[in-house]
RNA sequence: GGGCGCUUAGCUCAGUUGGUUCAGAGCACUUGGUUUACACCCAAGGGGUCAGGGGUUCGAAUCCCUUAGCGCCCACCA
């Protein structure tokens, strides 16, 4: 058969994932077998590929894969998340674009835009995932707003509200005021800045002195409600029961004591501002002072900034700072480095801000959540995440789980009465009414006066309850499939949704289900480039994913991520990963053209050798898979990889197939052939969940008829692994290498005879046949050397050869090996008349230093009789 | 400030209860090779005081203490 030069990754790809999906080979319905249950987690709906995904699902793809070889029931449900900060912002930005603003649009007309933009870009990113080769069931594909998804997450409210355990609350909030919503503490991240510190002179009242705050926040003097001092600080002792001036503003305001103030910092003096901050919220609420806000929703200066009204925070910083220097209000500035939380979203410094929200309370509902962890009910792969898991759940907060966007799911909450204070908890509006009803004894109350809460919850809020919701577990609770596929068994995530995401599911499993979502964990690491550095849009340095995949081919990328992914350690990428996953795609389709070009004979007897080599391979094999599935049960996945790897390459191409593959145009004999392509068909199926569309094509080119599709084949089934046929062949390829060796270092080149001469006896046809050797000769006596003969050492043997090269030996070089040898012996023997040393140390080790003894002194003395030659 | 982790070859990392396998792997590098599957290849080779110091032990990359550097998470800085 004519079979191309290289695999044809773009066509053959292609090709067989239709083939594979056309066939239903990744979809799963409960049956009798035991399921492997896989929940994606869901990319935003209108994400696009990029490394962290080829990476994570690469993973995903690997596990699901092998599962449905090993007989399990595989199942991996995709989905998409609507991600709902991360879009709106995104249809706002397009609206924007037309010269349309939010502000204009109906929430309706909104949510209209917002699904025609879905619809527009969404699920694009699904679409890359298959040509990573992705066995997702797509017949199950979620998307977390779809109408079951909606109404569980609707339910799931209710439930908790009917527990108590949500509750409304005027909290101090992290506050986007791009977004014009709140983030949870999840969603800042704090960056070092520098800044300036602005002492600002307070008037004492009834006094000519004045005081000195220190401040980064000058712009914020207009929501002032009280200076604050530390009791203990005596500069200040003599303030007590003192009111002082805000300059500008001109409002008398209390000087107060409270143990929070630090002493040394600044001036000792603290302005408190508890509308903007939230230690100044603590300390006003502690000494009932007033709170004024002074901002509007997207940061600028309502009526309290006076004259500043409308201007931005950080405009009014300046400007205030030069006018509170003109009326020499202003003692000194100071540069200064603080911590400044910006959103992750939309990258605008947050605003602590009072507001309303509705809260989660996680404190009971954490506990079992942290238990299933610390028991190992579910286990997090690296471990090392455990500690930071237990940390988190220890001092869990509440979760504000409302969010100022319309994008999302509308919180089920119905006001009664026009000041919104009344509410009730439903489905729908019609079951708002009747409770309503029921609740205000007010039976007139019509549609029109129900109001519903106009905040979504946060997009974590349907993702927590993933596991349950997509198998309908919520609506549903009996329905065959959630009974059969949950929980799942693994999750496989990054550390940086570990709290967002991988807690709260757990805490949700176990609240609403008493049962864990998933037994394991496994993290990925962040993908990095070459340097360490974060891929990113700025430094341009992500490389493009689809276009990888269409470079190198499917398999080949995947190779190359899996090759250097050690569990929850960042993965420094470099495209010469993929080169190297693409040599090694090339090297397996070789090994298919060489075998697929062997003529069979029926009439040739198998050797000897290549039965030593087949029998070889086959432990040999037996060692590597037990190898193989004990990385795998770690879940070290490059680990599996690299042992894999080595399997096909070196043991299978570069011993097996060199020792049996006949010469030019020589027939193979039947055996041989037989017990190769069962060989290879094990090597192709343990290589399979790596590099899916490869062993795929070769697979269908060599299985014999009743051979299903490899990707519902079957794992490989344990041999007996006999460890002395693994040594014995070591000792051979030893000598091999021996031999090579020996060669380069005279200058013999490859292409001359050569006779080998030994005392130990071993296959001189395998021997022959990897060394081309034209003869090999065993004696019991390298005295009555024959002409010509030249000496090396392999292990603790000596070995002559019959060649035409002088033999120039290098007597400096034997008495170096001989002083290091004799030294080795000696602590050997240092060892081992050590009393303690014998007493204590294991048989085991005893027993090799005794072997190592005497494989020393039998060196010696061949290095010994050398010198006197 | 609180918690956790890391430092082993040029690079990325293995190294489980201290003792066969303990100083390893892959890549990179050097040298030789157009050997009829593969130069995306074959063969051979050179690289490391296991971050520094101290201790426990017959024996330490591994356990303990300490110093230095790096990283992550949480809280937070007027």
């Amino acid at each position: 058969m004519e079979i191309s030069k290289n695999f044809d990754s773009k066509n053959l790809e292609s090709k067989w994932y239709d083939y594979w999906v056309k066939n239903k080979y990744f979809s799963s319905i409960p049956n009798e077998k035991t399921p492997y249950t896989i929940v994606i987690p869901p990319p935003n709906v209108t994400g696009i590929l990029h490394m962290g995904h080829m990476l994570n699902n690469t993973i995903q793809d690997i596990l699901i894969r092998k599962a449905r070889l090993e007989g399990y029931n595989a199942c991996w449900i995709p989905g998409t998340d609507h991600a709902s900060i991360a879009t709106e912002a995104k249809v706002v930005n397009k609206l924007k674009s037309q010269g349309i603003t939010k502000k204009d649009l109906t929430r309706d007309e909104f949510l209209n835009h917002a699904w025609d933009w879905t619809e527009e870009h969404g699920g694009l990113i699904l679409e890359q995932l298959k040509k990573l080769g992705c066995s997702c069931d797509w017949d199950r594909t979620k998307f977390t707003l779809d109408n079951d998804m909606s109404e569980s997450v609707i339910k799931v409210f209710i439930e908790l509200h009917e527990k108590n355990l949500i509750y409304k609350g005027y909290r101090m909030v992290n506050w986007d005021p791009e977004a014009k919503t709140t983030l949870s503490n999840e969603e800042v991240i704090y960056e070092e800045v520098n800044s300036k510190l602005y002492h600002i002179k307070y008037k004492i009242i009834g006094s000519e002195e004045t005081l000195s705050v220190a401040t980064t926040r000058p712009e914020t003097i207009f929501g002032d409600t009280a200076i604050a001092i530390n009791p203990s600080d005596e500069r200040y002792t003599h303030l007590k029961g003192k009111k002082v001036l805000i300059p500008i503003v001109n409002k008398e305001i209390p000087v107060i004591y409270d143990d929070y103030v630090d002493i040394k910092f600044g001036t000792g003096c603290l302005k408190v501002t508890p509308a903007h901050s939230e230690n100044d919220k603590i300390i006003g609420d502690k000494h009932n002072l007033e709170i004024v806000d002074i901002f509007n929703e997207d940061a600028t200066l309502n009526h309290f900034g006076l004259h500043f009204e409308g201007l931005d925070r950080f405009v009014v910083r300046d400007k205030i700072s030069i006018e509170l220097n003109e009326i020499g209000a202003l003692s000194k500035t100071k540069n200064h480095i603080n911590s400044v939380g910006k959103s992750e979203r939309t990258k605008c410094i947050i605003e602590p801000r009072l507001s309303e929200q509705w809260f989660l309370k996680m404190e009971d509902i954490s506990k079992p959540a942290l238990d299933a962890v610390m028991k190992d009910e579910i286990k997090l792969f690296p471990k090392k995440f455990k500690n930071t898991y237990r940390n988190w759940m220890e001092n869990v907060r509440d979760w504000n789980i409302s969010r100022q966007l319309w994008w999302g799911h509308q919180i089920p909450v119905y006001y009664y009465d026009t000041n919104k204070s009344k509410y009730v908890v439903a489905e729908n509006i019609d079951l708002a009414l009747e409770k309503a009803k029921k609740e205000s004894g007010n039976y007139n109350l019509k549609l029109s006066d129900l109001s519903q809460e106009e905040d979504v919850l946060d997009t974590w809020f349907s993702s927590w309850i993933w596991p349950i919701s997509v198998l309908d577990g919520i609506r549903n609770p009996e329905n065959d499939e959630f009974k059969y596929y949950y929980p799942t068994n693994d999750l496989v995530t990054g550390p940086d949704i570990l709290f967002f995401w991988v807690a709260r599911m757990i805490v949700s499993g176990l609240e609403f289900k008493k049962n864990i979502p998933f037994s394991s964990v496994y993290f990925t690491g962040l993908v990095r480039d070459k340097q360490g550095r974060k891929m990113s849009k700025q430094l341009g340095n992500s490389p493009d994913a689809v276009k990888l995949i269409e470079d190198f081919g499917a398999d080949s990328v995947r190779v190359g991520l899996l090759l250097s992914a050690p569990a929850g350690n960042d993965l420094l990428f470099d495209v010469s990963l993929c080169q190297q996953g693409k040599n090694f795609s090339n090297k397996v389709w070789n090994s298919f053209r060489l075998i697929s070009s062997w003529k069979v004979s029926k009439e040739i007897q198998q050797s000897d050798y290549s039965k030593s080599a087949v029998e070889w391979f086959e432990n040999k094999f037996n060692l590597r898979l037990l190898e193989i599935e004990d990385h795998f049960s770690k879940y070290r996945i490059s680990d599996a990889l690299m042992s894999i790897y080595k399997l096909v390459w070196d043991d299978f191409c570069s011993w097996y197939l060199e020792i049996v593959k006949p010469g030019y145009q020589q027939p193979l004999d039947f055996s041989t052939y037989n017990s190769s392509i069962i060989l290879f068909k094990k090597c192709l199926t343990v290589m399979h969940p790596f590099m899916p569309f490869i062993t795929e094509e070769i697979w269908s080119k060599i299985k014999s008829e009743n051979d299903s599709s490899l990707v519902v084949s079957k794992w490989p089934k344990h041999m007996k692994g006999d460890k002395s046929v693994i040594e014995k062949f070591q000792e051979i390829t030893d000598l091999v290498s021996g031999v090579r060796k020996f060669r380069k270092n005279k200058g013999i080149s490859f292409k001359e005879e050569i006779t080998l001469f030994s005392k130990v006896v071993f296959e001189k046809e395998l021997v022959s046949v990897l060394l081309k050797l034209s003869n090999v000769v065993l004696t019991n006596d390298f005295s009555k050397k024959e002409l010509n003969t030249t000496s090396f050492i392999v292990g603790s043997n000596e070995f002559h050869v019959n060649n035409k090269v002088d033999e120039i030996e290098d007597t400096e070089k034997i008495k170096q090996d001989l002083d290091y040898n004799l030294g080795f012996l000696k602590s050997i023997k240092a060892k081992l008349s050590n009393k303690r040393f014998v007493e204590n140390a294991p048989k085991n080790v005893l027993e090799n230093e005794l072997k190592k003894e005497k494989d020393t002194l039998a060196k010696i003395a061949i290095l010994k009789s050398k010198l006197i030659n």
